[in-house]
DNA sequence: CCAAAGTGGTTGAAAGCTCAATAACTAGGA
DNA sequence: TCCTAGTTATTGAGCTTTCAACCACTTTGG
């Protein structure tokens, strides 16, 4: 079967460009290969699973999650985003959803005139509670009971590694927040 | 820092359930939540990179990727959304941009009245000529080189293994295709 | 006290994806 | 032949996310 990839499977002489790309060996393929595709259909079996049981996309059980774990259940915007790892406006309207759905709602902030706080509200809270066990019984069954228990802290461990690369890194990534300036000299092209 | 996860921290009773769920033990809550994030970051780094060299979303990138890998740079629709793992709907809105783009064509399939064949343009094999080391260098960048190769190998067994056991499972994701049965009996609630 | 700059949050438009419905065609029998 | 069922691709509506612009408020520094 074709498999989807980002890269082509061949190298090809580049013209125009300064530095020649170093490509990704045969191990790397495959590795890269297996991830796209298994990253997307995982993600896909999840999506599924929640929409089907809880009527909630994967980004609004994180929110109410997020908010579940917070002191008092309650937190600031600006916190909230940063703990599921949106952007404020995502949140924003994700917010305006979940207000809807009667699961949060918005305070204003006694100590900073500008800001939001979110709330979840009890039937939040249920939503919640009846939501996760089958999104945990989900992930369990798609991802960790194909793994040893030694393949699961190997997939924690690598997944730190990149993602301490990732956030030393710095830019280029995360909208809406901060503007990217885009650093890293050697982008050939 | 507060992670964000799709799995509460503790277990909570759960009312109304037949089936109690098993949870994420710590390995599997750590790796679990540093798999979200990593994925997540990466994929908000790659999309970045090549929309911002190439002015494309990667999701095209891999439709061009797709064609100029097939025999004649030309692929049956069909084929081609097998290929890059998309659904038809999402390759035909796809197709519309890129063939406005000038990257692609569509034909009519000589041997089948319904279909339709999607060919490669000289300028979207340029784009993709051009887009590719940079792609490349990103993904290498970003994640092989943040991992040992004994690392690369881990992640791609693992991933197959994932693979595996999604594409055993069955139903559940895949939209627009086929339609979800909903299969597994053992589901809680 | 006041202006300038920074932060928090919202909004509307545009892009991309999904879903359901539909049209066009093929294949497989009565 | 005709009729039904399945396949291929497209379309439009609706949802989520991003992006850029915006307002409200706070902080900083004269």
């Amino acid at each position: 079967m074709v498999d989807a990839s980002t890269i082509p499977a061949r190298p090809r002489p580049y013209h125009g460009g300064v530095t020649e790309a170093r490509w990704l060996d045969d191990d790397e393929q495959r590795a890269w290969r297996a991830f796209l595709e298994a990253t997307r259909l995982l993600w896909a079996r999840l999506e599924a699973q929640l929409q089907a049981e809880a009527g909630m996309p994967v980004s609004y059980y994180q929110v109410l999650v997020g908010l579940s774990e917070a002191p008092g259940r309650a937190l600031r915007l600006r916190d909230l985003a940063e703990a599921t790892g949106c952007s404020r406006s995502r949140l924003s309207h994700a917010m305006a959803r979940l207000e809807a759905a009667g699961w949060a709602e918005r305070r204003s902030c006694p100590s900073d005139g500008r800001g939001g706080v979110a709330v979840l509200t009890p039937q939040g809270l249920a939503a919640l509670e009846a939501a996760a066990p089958g999104h945990v019984t989900a992930v369990r069954e798609w991802l960790f009971d194909a793994l040893s228990p030694e393949q699961a802290r190997q997939l924690g461990r690598i997944c730190q590694q990149v993602l301490d690369r990732l956030r030393a890194g710095g830019a280029g990534a995360e909208p809406d927040g901060k503007q990217a300036h885009r650093s890293r000299g050697e982008v050939d092209e």
